[in-house]
Order: structure tokens, then C-alpha cells, then sequence
DNA sequence: GAGGTCAGGTTGTCATGACAACTGGTTTCT
DNA sequence: AGAAACCAGTTGTCATGACAACCTGACCTC
């Protein structure tokens, strides 16, 4: 069956920083979302897969442990890997809505209404891990899709991340794009998502009504070391937004 | 230093059908949880953590990974494993609601409203991929917590499941633990969190004014075999709940 | 004193090898 | 014909070994 290659077209780089798990992981995702491996199919098995590739067969695990995470596939002992059924699947991943955006095509704006440097209110301050009254660094942000607002964004960061959290670089893309490029990498978050009714500001900002529900969304994020790097509360008009996750079980409960 | 011990108290046990890996792992989090493992604290680096509980260095780290996918743990290259400060996180396991309120305490009582068999309707069809009008079982729940309504639930499920989820079932305990002990063990789940005001029946029934805002959440569940299992449409009053839920990045972003 | 350099310690990656546990189908026995 | 036993194929677990990449702190140099 020589139709049975697609995998090996795009090869490892052994001489690549990317770890060769790491490839191979990506490599058999874009097969995957690209349709190559047809959902329900079978894949190759692991002592195959390892021999085709000129891999250890740890380092093919490993591949599709990453998968597996995604809730791409479905490993099922003594049977094989399963390419799970088509179906849109956004990931659980720590991920902002400026990426999520322009990864859907489509082109975000930014109107910053506020930056400017506060003592820490209570809450903000304890999920920050400061004393209250700290100066903060916070500003608040109006993001519109397709010329529609989506969300009004509040945010509070440590005063220290002013240099990185520009007012220029805000109006121009996301925050968590900022961090990044400043070699900050969020690790961690914990958020709470509920609904309320807007206040009349976030009614005339966002555009609706005013018994129009809103989705609220509270998070604080953690950066490589586990310090508390930000805190975000959010809010999004329900007729124009929800959340979309797919969620893993554990493999073993 | 001879405080340094503690992990292993609960020693390994070769003999037991649960992998090493995941008894290790298991220790570890109950020694954080409870705190003989202060938080911001390093753990022992892995090649000694090894040759303490006399396994290998893969075990150790595999025990590890399933602490740093939890966000218990952050593991830093070159400086070692640190334990997460201490914070609430709910896991972003696929848990129930029914087993969320029983494990914080609260003892969840159960209306079962509706309870028959019906032609699907499109949007369920689609998702538990059946034609449509094609005949499933469905219900209808209402969830008190301390005489309060916070949840109206409303399920879809095949068929061939009637036997397994029987009323009496869904009087007595959740739609989960029905289907774990029937060795249905579900493994993902696509969900989609949104908000929307109540339709007059749903008012009622949930005791909240017709412009307070509901949260809702659709969800669909896929077994062990990728097979979907679960179509469920649930609304909360936004009042009286939210979601809570830890992110954890992709090691590499 | 400030800066760069280097060494030690730590996690990250990868290979090889072996056996256990599970599943599904086939074969064999009753 | 039915049920039990077996077997081939697959993933799950675990060990050992080696080197790479990375961070910190101490040392050395200027």
C-alpha cells in the first residue's frame, strides 16, 4: 500500500532546535486538521511508526502523548491510536482573544480608553500578591472584530511591567503578544467565567442593550517562575461571544 | 537534614496493579495539599528523588508531568521543580456538576422533570452523529444545592443507553457516576460556555427574574472509543454560579 | 568594583531493551 | 453450536545510559 505515506513527506530535522517529539507531534496534527489521516482511521502503530521515522519508539509515544492532550486522538490499550471524529475543537490552551482572532482570520482592533498607574484595589491586590494600595500599572481596552465591539478588557500587571507593556504597543497588538516578545511566558492561569448585566458604560461601550446578558470572564495568569503576572477582568456581550473548549479527561480515573 | 523526608512515607508498592509513576505522583500532590511540601518550595531534584524511592529517572519525571499538567508544580530547565504558591484551582477536569457540589460539601438534591424517548433534533442529531429523527433518550433535570435551584439540565443520549441511565438512576445520583459504573468512562469533551436571558419557563423553574442572565453551557461527550455519548444543553442562573477553571500552557508556546 | 567567564547542578531530549496488560479474533474443545 | 482457551498485535510501564541545554553563583580578569 504505497498510499499509506503523508507522514514522512514533511521529515525530521534532526539538526533542528525543535525537539524531534515536538515535530513529529505537529507534523501529524497539520495530517490530521489537513484531513491526510481521516478521522475515525487508525494510526500507524508505535514500533511502525518509530521504524518509518528512524526514531525510538519512546520519542513516538511521546508524539502522541502531545495529541492525546489536544483530545486529538484517543489511545486505546491493546487496540491503537484513534484519530478522534472531526469536529471543531478549540483548545483549552492559555491562549488570548487577540491570538484567537487573527488565527480566525479575522483582524482585530484596539481602542485603549484608559493607561495610567493606580494603587491596587483590594482584590486586584490579593491576586497580584501585593499589599493593598501597591501602584499598578492598568488600562482598559475596547476590542472590535469586523468593526463590532466584542469585549471591554480591564487589566492590572505589576508596576514593574510598564517598560514592556507600552502604551504604544497596546494600540498596536494583544497584550500577552507583548509578553511573549519580552521573554515572559505564561505558564499558568486561573479563571472564572460567569454573566451579569452591563453597567450603562459597558452598554453604551459594547453596544447593547441594557438587560443584554454579558459574559464576565476573571483571570489572574502566572508566569515561568509562578509569580502572579495579571490580572484581566473581562467582559463580552453574549449575542457576540462564547467560549469554546474541549476538555481532557485524565487517562486515569 | 533529616526532615527532608515525608515522601517517602507512603512508599512505592511494586506489587500494585497502579503504575509507579501515578502512586508517586499521587504522594506528591497529597504532601503539597496538605503542605509537608510548602509551596514556592524546590522539590528534590529528580536523579535523587530516584535513587531515594529506588525507581528510574523516566518515573520520576513522568510522576512529575502529571503534577506540572495539574499546575501543581512548574518545572524550570536548569533551576529544578517548583511547588505552584498556594491558590484554589479547580481543575479543568471533566468533572460533573453533581460531583463538584458533592466533593465541596454540599449535597445536591435532583428534580427529574422529563424522562422519555424522542426523534432527535438536528443540532443533536449532528452532534451524537445520527441521522436526524433518528429516536434517543432524552431528560430533563433541575439541581437544587441547599434548596436552591442552580441548574436546569437538559441530556440527549443514544438510545442504546436507556438501560444503563434508567430513571431511577437520574433520581438518585448523576448522569456521570451513572455511566462510570456502568464502565462508560468518558475521555473528551468539547464545550461551549455562553449567556443568554431566560425564556419564562426557565425563570420559573430556576426562581430568577425574567432579565437576570443565565449562563449556558452546551457539551458534548465522546467515550473510549471516540464514540459520542452525551449531548447536554444546561443553564445556570448567573447569580449563583460561575465556572471556575485553571489553564495550563503547552510547555512549549 | 564591574564585568565577563566558567563550572556545577538541574531539567530536557533521545536511544535501546524488556516485559506486562489488554483486545479481538481464531481455534479448539466440549 | 456454544463456550472456553489460545494467540497475535498493540499500547502501557519501567530500567539504564548518555548527552544537550539552561540557569545560577562563584571566580577571575580588567
Amino acid at each position: 500500500m504505497g498510499a499509506r505515506r503523508g507522514l514522512t513527506d514533511a521529515a525530521l530535522d534532526r539538526a533542528s532546535p525543535v525537539p524531534l517529539y515536538y515535530q513529529l507531534a505537529e507534523n501529524l496534527e497539520t495530517a490530521i486538521r489537513s484531513g491526510s489521516l481521516s478521522s475515525g482511521s487508525h494510526l500507524e502503530n508505535e514500533i511502525e511508526l518509530a521504524r518509518q521515522l528512524r526514531v525510538s519508539r519512546p520519542t513516538v509515544r511521546r508524539a502522541i502523548a502531545v495529541l492525546a492532550n489536544r483530545g486529538l486522538v484517543i489511545r486505546r490499550h491493546g487496540i491503537g491510536t484513534l484519530v478522534v471524529p472531526v469536529r471543531v475543537r478549540r483548545p483549552v490552551r492559555l491562549s488570548s482573544l487577540y491570538d484567537d482572532l487573527t488565527q480566525s482570520g479575522q483582524a482585530p482592533t484596539t481602542r485603549l480608553l484608559a493607561y495610567e498607574v493606580v494603587p491596587a484595589p483590594l482584590e486586584v491586590a490579593n491576586s497580584l500578591q501585593l499589599s493593598e494600595g501597591t501602584r499598578v500599572l492598568h488600562f482598559e481596552r475596547l476590542r472590535l472584530a469586523t468593526g463590532q465591539p466584542i469585549s471591554l478588557m480591564r487589566n492590572f500587571l505589576p508596576l514593574a511591567l510598564k517598560e514592556v507593556v507600552t502604551e504604544e504597543g497596546l494600540k498596536l497588538t494583544g497584550l500577552y503578544r507583548l509578553l511573549r516578545h519580552s521573554g515572559i511566558h505564561l505558564r499558568l492561569a486561573s479563571q472564572s467565567i460567569g454573566a451579569r448585566s452591563p453597567q450603562p458604560r459597558e452598554a453604551r461601550l459594547l453596544k447593547v442593550i441594557k438587560t443584554a446578558p454579558l459574559l464576565t470572564m476573571r483571570r489572574i495568569s502566572y508566569g515561568d517562575a509562578g509569580q502572579p503576572v495579571e490580572y484581566g477582568s473581562h467582559v463580552y456581550p453574549a449575542e457576540r461571544y462564547s467560549f469554546e473548549m474541549s476538555v481532557v479527561a485524565d487517562s486515569r480515573t
